[in-house]
RNA sequence: GCGCCCGUAGCUCAGUCGGAUAGAGCACCAGAUUCCUAAUCUGGGGGUCGCAGGUUCGAAUCCUGCCGGGCGCACCA
């Protein structure tokens, strides 16, 4: 649980894999190769049998000198077979050069294997590439497991703002990351809508109610919503309950209006999400768990299972509460899964505490079938992580696992400055805001070159330029560039001669620029990127994956212009040119892979 | 005081469940455009990977302790 509780399960199942579609991808084909190569040794006695090669590994190394894949399987296996690592790496080595794909090897270093592979095998790489398409990279690792990541979230109190907008995207991209990578992904918002803010949201709906009846309200009091969006909230109640309201006490109305507010407030939700091109698959609302009675439930089954009691907690050392008093309490036994102390189950006035809800939807979750959960909380609920997770092992006892992101804030600048927002002062600025301005792929893609847990600058004014600082357009460029060269290629041929399929089945063996076959491995890379990238939950790995493709690209096209024979068309020579044509296409291909992961829309051109 | 996260080039940040000579972008310097989009490319300078120990064939990565920054810390959500 906790810190290391990843998806770990790696399934291939080659019954089941399409012809089509490779599944494995070339390091764990390797791997396999690898390992069968020892059991043989092995089996001729030149090697101890039983040995553990679960910790070999196969990866490309960084140094390209050192050839286009590389194993530690000799490193690994020394201790246990009792031999130097070079012995093994040179019984080894000659057995994995008479592999087809394998055009040399070496023995280098402490005892790494590197694997030099034949061009042919990195055409037929690439042919594999066109004929998938921009499913290219999708795997089966998850063998459809079902998976609910949960993101935004976000009290329906307002319009969402920056903040938000970071763990939205983070949340929508790893979800379609992990359906690339074969899991059976459902993505989800809870709507918190029983607690008391949603109680301040609806009397400050009745404020502006009166508002809209002519009442003069004057400045809006401390402990209600200010927000201008208010206004519009208490017309079109004013217009749908005229002004029987009024006058009325409290409890007459409160119900009625933070039910209308908070459907309101989600409508208006949901179109700011839209417009950063997210939709969520299922909106679990807290009130009518807790209205369900699925508080009641997890609760009783945490009670049977003693994991509840009445205590009295220490006071948090340091930083004490003024109003600090030592009074029994309604606990959950959360010491026993790995936090700190034991955590409230119920308020002073016998209502449920958020996290006893929290509990109860996360058992919801569960019971719906998914043991691997995913939530994207912003960095100021870390201190919920460990009672959370703590929780979902108490609850499903031990058979789920929750993953919690946190996503760090973003410092909006413009011109360099930062941008100091604050709610009291209005100025806050709003995905809304953030989307007009920069555009819905810009702002996805920026919000994903970094890692959820580091702090970001957001610069809008680079947001807005659109020029070399601005990394997603770099990565568009290549895109275009690629379909500008389709388009020039129609005038020498026909549109269907040069479909990727087509291009699958073209002599590739022109292919031979040392800047091609970098190409071509780059793209050879992205399944495992993939994979990789899902396992970790981190989808910003596959915005540096696509800078990188990026870049290889545009050097190959620069090559062109300095020696005119690297050009890709060449009207005298159509089959060079449909050679360098499936290189191209590929390029796209793998390219609209990756923004599709994004959610971000390839583009044709960038004029 | 405790917990979690972060600390890598002047700046913003990557760095694959421990791998070989630590990378990219920006900024700076020098170059490339008769020709598929120069929104691009090529080359160069720039580092005690916060500090100190430890683990081992091998550490930016794992462990411990410090230092610095962020977030949080009963009955809010």
């Amino acid at each position: 649980m906790g810190k290391g509780s990843r998806i770990t399960r790696r399934r291939f199942h080659p019954q089941s894999e399409p012809r089509f579609v490779r599944r494995m991808n070339i390091h764990q084909s390797f791997l396999a190769d690898i390992c069968t190569a020892i059991e043989s040794l092995a089996d001729g006695g030149s090697l101890p049998g039983g040995l553990d090669l679960s910790r070999i590994s196969v990866e490309p190394p960084r140094e390209t000198g050192h050839g286009d894949v590389a194993t530690n399987a000799a490193l690994v296996l020394a201790k246990a077979a009792k031999m130097k690592p070079r012995d093994i790496a040179d019984a080894l080595a000659p057995m994995l050069g008479a592999l087809d794909a394998v055009e040399r090897v070496e023995v280098a270093g402490p005892g790494f294997i590197n694997l030099h592979l034949t061009a042919a095998f990195w055409r037929g790489q690439l042919a594999e590439i066109l004929l998938a398409g921009t499913a290219y990279g999708a795997s089966d690792m998850g063998g459809g497991e079902k998976v609910n990541v949960e993101y935004v979230s976000a009290n329906p109190t307002g319009p969402l703002h920056v903040a938000h907008a970071r763990g939205a995207v983070t949340g929508d991209a790893l979800a379609s990351l992990l359906a690339k990578a074969g899991y059976d992904v459902t993505t989800e918002y809870y709507i918190n809508d029983a607690g008391a803010q949603v109680e301040t949201l609806a009397r400050s709906a009745h404020l502006r109610y009166r508002e809209a009846l002519g009442e003069e309200i004057g400045e809006i009091p401390e402990g209600f919503y200010p927000g201008e969006y208010m206004i519009a909230v208490g017309e079109a109640l004013a217009e749908r309950d005229g002004d029987k309201w009024r006058d009325a006490p409290e409890e007459d109305w409160i119900d009625a209006f933070r039910e209308f507010t908070v459907a309101r407030m989600m409508v208006d939700v949901k179109a700011d999400l839209a417009a950063v091109g997210i939709e969520q698959d299922v909106f679990t609302s807290e009130r009518g768990l807790v209205d369900a009675g699925a508080v009641d439930a997890v609760f009783a089954a945490l009670e049977e299972r003693s994991l509840i009691y009445i205590g009295v907690l220490e006071p948090p050392k340091g930083k004490k509460p003024d109003d600090w008093e030592p009074r029994p309490q309604t606990l959950f036994k959360a010491s026993d899964f790995g936090d700190d102390v034991d955590r409230p189950m119920k308020k002073s006035d016998g209502s449920w505490t958020y996290f006893a809800n929290d509990i109860a939807y996360h058992f919801d979750k569960y019971k719906r079938g998914y043991k691997t959960m995913i939530d994207i909380f912003g960095a100021d609920h870390g201190g919920y992580v460990k009672r959370m997770v703590a929780a979902v092992a108490a609850m499903s006892g031990g058979e789920a696992d929750l993953d919690i992101k946190l996503c760090q804030m973003v410092h909006l600048k413009k011109g360099g400055e930062p941008m100091r927002m604050s709610k009291r002062a209005g100025n806050f600025v709003t995905l809304r805001d953030l989307v007009d301005e920069a555009g819905k792929d810009v702002v996805r893609f920026m919000m994903l070159t970094r890692k959820n847990d580091s702090q970001m600058e957001f610069d809008l004014d680079k947001a807005l330029e659109q020029t070399r600082d601005n990394p997603v357009f770099y990565v568009q460029y290549a895109h275009a560039r690629c379909r500008s060269v389709l388009r020039n290629a129609l005038e020498i041929f026909e549109a269907a001669e040069i479909s990727p399929e087509a291009l699958a089945g073209a002599d590739m063996s022109a292919l031979t620029d040392t800047a091609e076959m970098d190409l071509i491995r780059v793209m050879a890379g992205w399944p495992r990127m993939i994979e990789g990238a899902a396992e970790a939950h981190e989808p910003h790995r596959v915005a540096y994956y696509l800078h990188e493709l990026a870049e290889h690209f545009h050097a190959l096209w620069n090559k062109g212009k300095d020696e005119a024979r690297l050009r890709f068309i060449h009207e005298d020579d159509r089959a060079l040119t449909l050679a360098r044509l499936a290189l191209v296409q590929g390029v796209a291909l793998v390219i609209a892979s990756g923004l599709d992961v994004f959610g971000v829309q390839p583009v044709e051109e960038l004029r």
